[in-house]
RNA sequence: GCGCCCUUAGCUCAGUUGGAUAGAGCGUCGGACUACGAAUCCGAAGGCCAGAGGUUCAAAUCCUCUAGGGCGCGCCA
């Protein structure tokens, strides 16, 4: 509809420009509905920014451009429009225009909402690619039902989508995954051992193990570490991976393509990136500065303030102990191999080798990255927000490769913070506390977990309250939603059993829907094409979930509303009643095509449960 | 110390990429069921959009500074 709108417009300042009443419009209007419907149905603000370019007031040149629409094909849609404010341009389309378009939600059902703004451009979303060291927590839930979300909605409309999981199967933390599992091997063997404090604490270790004695026996007991870590690893690995599949299947969320960081060594594709560097001369050989934090002078610093304790001490801390182990090896910089990525606007250059001339994480991930980019027009990571300083190299790397680096874009994900009636649940991963996904998903259903996570923007902390997302009321958005496409289908059912056609588009009724609630939700339906391509192209799938409540809200208060005056769905005038079943029941298509793009069911029936 | 994100009603948060009088939910107070699901709805109170400048027809939104909160800052992934 707003299309229908932009294109009207379109056309009139081009040929107003081209006879040159005005300037061609090089910037962007927009179209968009006002705030307050008295207003109209859409406001345009091309005046007031043709304005300046055309040096005339924005008052006198909105008054020539109205008369340039008036002329325009399309212009019998306008049932009205005038200027108002400092130059605002304001239009109420036809009323018949708008029940057309009711037709659309009928025609097109499940699809209802489908829109082509993406052009079929090729799209690769990178979410969740957790270290396959141990099973998903909640932090990972949001990250995955997000990155699913935007997936879904960059589907809906018309992006060739690819769902993609990054497997960091080659590192550090999977070789400690390793060698924690070939403990339990030992300790299972009968072996006294002692578990350091950065090996990974969970049960899922120890069964790990034991699969693996039940296939080797004894075999890796007093067998070197390099005869069996890579056995260890990626036996782990896989079982782990499994384990995260099945915890992500149970929220409905399933990927394209599995990619190995292992594999891009074992391909050439890393070594391959690294020459293409080369080549470009991107790479040389040196030092990096000193890090800036942690020892050193910030600590001195904090420590003459007031404020103490800003440093934890790393004594007692995995990472801490870590650290220290390989500071003593060689904490004195030496020569590496850098990437020049601060020519590309990153702080600093970033090394793509190791001392010991081995590939780092960073060079994996661009080559990652460069390859990801070589398959698709353009690429969206989901990434948790401590994240955040990797996207500047990220960037940097694709356009030094020649890329345009906004072909990239990051969605970044802060902290969940999980309660329980508003107590934090404390957790730590060291104590092994932690709550896993697949319990949050058990305790409150796969619906409530997904929409929970839609219910604030991807970039704010959230809060999941456990008891809340069970909740069977209205403060609980999942709910409240679900419910309101249930109620629908029991009018529906209602009126099928009073022996009423089912409902169909018919132009006579839908014109008896004359109350402003009526004209209200109208909107909302045909404003849903807008709304999914909107949220789309901004990455943001929680706008969904407020349009869905919103929406909702609309039909409760007309519901409630018309019980008190009379006013009902199902009533004694059958135009009307026809009219009206039409509206509710493509109103019912928008919720549960909303829902779907949530990846939340849409049910016909509420189960009671604790309730009369 | 440097960089990024955040600060909107008592609380939790939206705010359509810069639009007209800043909105919801919860909480508080007061109301609404003899017919479609009261599992709901209606009304009221509640605001210096952290603060100060700037950009322009127009700023919660963009820029600069200040104050508070979070995150990041080795050859770890």
């Amino acid at each position: 509809m707003r299309d229908h709108v932009s294109a009207i417009f379109d056309r009139a300042l081009a040929r107003g420009a081209a006879e040159g009443r005005w300037p061609a419009p090089n910037t962007g209007f927009t179209v968009e509905p006002p705030r307050d419907p008295r207003h109209g149905d859409f406001a345009v603000n091309a005046a007031m920014v043709l304005a300046r370019a055309a040096g005339k007031p924005p008052r006198e040149l909105a008054q020539a451009i109205v008369e340039a629409v008036r002329a325009v094909d399309g212009a019998g849609d306008i049932a009205s429009i005038d200027i108002a404010g400092p130059g605002f341009i304001n239009l109420r389309l036809a009323r018949d225009v708008w029940l057309r378009a009711l037709a659309e939600v009928e025609g097109q059902g499940e699809a209802f909402g489908r829109t082509e703004v993406g052009k079929g451009k090729r799209i690769i979303v990178e979410y969740v690619s957790a270290n396959p060291t141990g099973p998903m927590h909640v932090g990972h839930g949001r990250n995955a039902v997000t990155g699913d979300g935007v997936a879904r909605l960059l589907a809906w409309s018309g992006h060739a989508v690819t769902r993609e999981y990054y497997v960091n199967d080659f590192g550090a933390q999977v070789q400690t995954l390793a060698r924690s599992v070939h403990l339990r091997y030992q300790q299972l063997a009968g072996r006294e051992v002692t578990l350091p404090a950065k090996a990974y604490p969970g049960e899922y270790v120890v069964d790990i193990a034991r699969e693996l004695g039940a296939e080797f026996g004894d075999r890796w007991l007093d067998a070197q570490e390099r005869d069996w870590l890579a056995v260890f690893r990626d036996r782990a690995v896989e079982h782990v991976l499994a384990l995260i599949r099945e915890d992500l299947a149970a929220i409905d969320i399933h990927f394209d393509v599995w990619s190995s960081e292992k594999a891009l060594y074992e391909s050439g594709t890393v070594a391959e990136f690294l020459r293409s560097l080369e080549q470009r001369g991107l790479v040389y050989v040196g030092k990096l500065p000193p890090p800036k934090s942690k020892k050193g002078a910030p600590r001195v610093v904090a420590a003459a303030t007031e404020k103490v304790a800003i440093d934890k001490p790393p004594a007692g801390d995995d990472e801490g102990a870590l650290r220290e182990a390989e500071d003593e090896l060689g904490s004195e910089s030496s020569d590496l191999t850098l990437f020049a990525s601060s020519r590309f606007g990153d702080e600093v250059d970033r090394p793509v080798k190791k001392a010991d001339g081995t590939p780092t994480y960073f060079c994996a991930d661009i080559a990652y990255h460069w390859q990801k980019r070589q398959r698709a027009d353009a690429l969206v990571d989901v990434l948790g927000a401590d994240h955040g300083g990797d996207v500047p190299r990220l960037k940097a790397a694709l356009q030094a490769l020649g890329y345009d680096p906004r072909d990239l874009h990051v969605v970044l994900i802060q902290m969940v913070n999980l309660t329980r009636g508003g107590e934090t649940v404390k957790m730590s991963k060291r104590a092994g506390t932690v709550v896993s996904l697949k319990e949050v998903v058990e305790e409150v259903g796969r619906d409530a977990t997904r929409f929970m996570f839609f219910t604030r923007r991807a970039d704010a902390q959230l809060d999941f309250d456990l008891e809340l997302a069970k909740r069977q009321t209205l403060d609980n958005p999942v709910f409240y939603v679900q419910y309101g496409h249930a109620r629908i289908a029991s009018i529906l059912r209602k009126s099928s059993e009073a022996g009423i056609a089912e409902p169909r588009f018919d132009l006579d009724s839908v014109r008896a829907l004359e109350l402003p609630e009526e004209q209200d939700l109208l909107r909302r339906i045909v404003a849903v094409p807008d709304v999914l391509a909107g949220a789309a192209l901004a990455y943001e799938p929680h706008r969904v979930a407020f349009y869905l409540q919103e929406t909702i809200s609309a039909f409760h208060s007309y519901y409630t509303g018309g019980k008190k005056s009379g006013e009902r769905v199902i009533g004694p005038d059958p135009r009307k009643t026809a009219g009206r079943l039409y509206l509710v029941k493509a109103l019912k298509q928008v919720l549960a095509n909303g829902l779907a793009v949530l990846g939340v069911s849409a049910p016909d029936r509420m189960e009671s449960r604790d309730l009369p």
